[in-house]
DNA sequence: GCGATGCTTCGGTTACGCTCGAAGTATGAT
DNA sequence: ATCATACTTCGAGCGTAACCGAAGCATCGC
């Protein structure tokens, strides 16, 4: 009868809303402390405290101290991996904890999804590089072609640096907000990092928000454009 | 504070052991009564009639009623596309349900996922594929080949009947057991089909298992070579 | 009509686990 | 040394939801 791997053992603890919302907050990429994850909870640290040892007791955070601090992040990518499908599921299925609030524009424009760049501009910048032939894809698999790797080396992206990691280069990511794939994997970290680098946007400090300037804006958009 | 999807919520749900179990037990692709169901969650019908409930205005599944029975299956593959994923996770963080029973070493041999083959024999399955130059691999993306398509005719699986569904052709999908990738998608699905028309194998009335006649395990073992 | 089967709804019990106050440990600052 | 900060552990309190017995519908067979 017993069989298998226990999937409720992982969904018990992603079930509970105060873990459910720090798990969220740690997809930004960001290591935070237990303090800043219990605001993030809307709990008390006692309680958060009780959380992050299940958590990390699951397999799902590592913690690392630092004096008096204890950072916490996502174990590895495999946990955003699965955190990111079960939002896109989530929201296929409109399980949405709407709040419609003032930040909510801002986070359909850009956000970041663990390491990369989501939202309308993540949306836009995969279309535009399948449409100008840097990517191809086939069903739901991406690969960069020749062109690409070209492309993208005079946007400042080393390519071949990036090859040699054991992580898939190339990765959609159902983009929750779109309802549409997105680009993941080292090659979807290396551009937001770039962005980044450039002075083209910057991360917001209390959400998940990427916020572009008037200058990055205009670069990102001539970068990536669509034919209407 | 409150943005996007609400992880939660699908978390919970898939969370308690109950309802994880009817869930499992429904990824083999039949649809159940709920009496069935009750059996495989370990509860009465009565408990089992308000999870189903949930599960169901969750979006998880769909009944269809047949005179007196009511036959639930997972609403559609996303759910089994997002089980699969979760299940992959909680086998490589090691939260496994073990009782170490008969039916164990089978159900690595070969067993269902949702609609296509895993277990051992779907990783050699694919294995094989990809080696004999059926399939293509780049990173995690799989894509069938023109040889491919070929050698697939010759099995007696007309690949252009399935180009024209709108769910993917190939798609790889971690094994549990394994640990490794397998074939889903439309052609893993009608891969298994193939067999069990065939009459190479049988599905496993009361578990997932797939249990291949003595001819079956020949012929198939002949079909997928793998060099040592 | 009648009984039998499959499933749902209702009511009441139980228990698990989330929660926080208070106290305890560890590190850092003065 | 002393105090402050960051976090964990302990010990209740409490609420939600899982659970089942019993009753209520619905459908089938006769």
């Amino acid at each position: 009868m017993k069989e298998g791997p226990d999937i409720a053992q992982i969904g018990a603890l992603i079930g509970d809303p105060a873990r459910a919302n720090m798990l969220t907050a740690l997809m930004a990429g960001r290591a935070l402390t237990a303090t800043e994850l219990a605001e993030a909870g809307g709990i008390t640290v006692q309680t958060a405290s009780t959380h992050l040892a299940k958590l990390e007791g699951g397999g799902l955070l590592t913690q690392r101290k630092q004096g008096r601090h204890r950072y916490f992040t996502l174990s590895d990518d495999a946990v955003g991996k699965l955190l990111e499908s079960i939002m896109g599921f989530a929201a296929s299925r409109g399980h949405l904890r709407h709040q419609p609030g003032p930040k909510e524009p801002a986070l359909r424009k850009a956000r970041i999804c663990y390491d990369h760049l989501a939202g309308d501009y993540g949306v836009r910048m995969l279309d535009s590089l399948i449409a100008g032939g840097a990517i191809s894809q086939v069903d739901e698999a991406l690969s960069l072609t020749a062109n690409g790797e070209g492309h993208l080396k005079s946007i400042g992206i080393d390519v071949t640096g990036l090859k040699s990691t054991r992580r898939p280069l190339c990765r959609s990511c159902l983009d929750w907000s779109e309802r549409r794939a997105h680009l993941a994997g080292s090659l979807g970290k290396a551009l937001l990092a770039n962005f980044l680098d450039k002075g083209w946007a910057r991360r917001s400090e209390n959400s998940r928000s990427i916020l572009f300037t008037p200058e990055g804006d205009r670069q990102f958009l001539r970068l990536f454009p669509v034919e209407a």
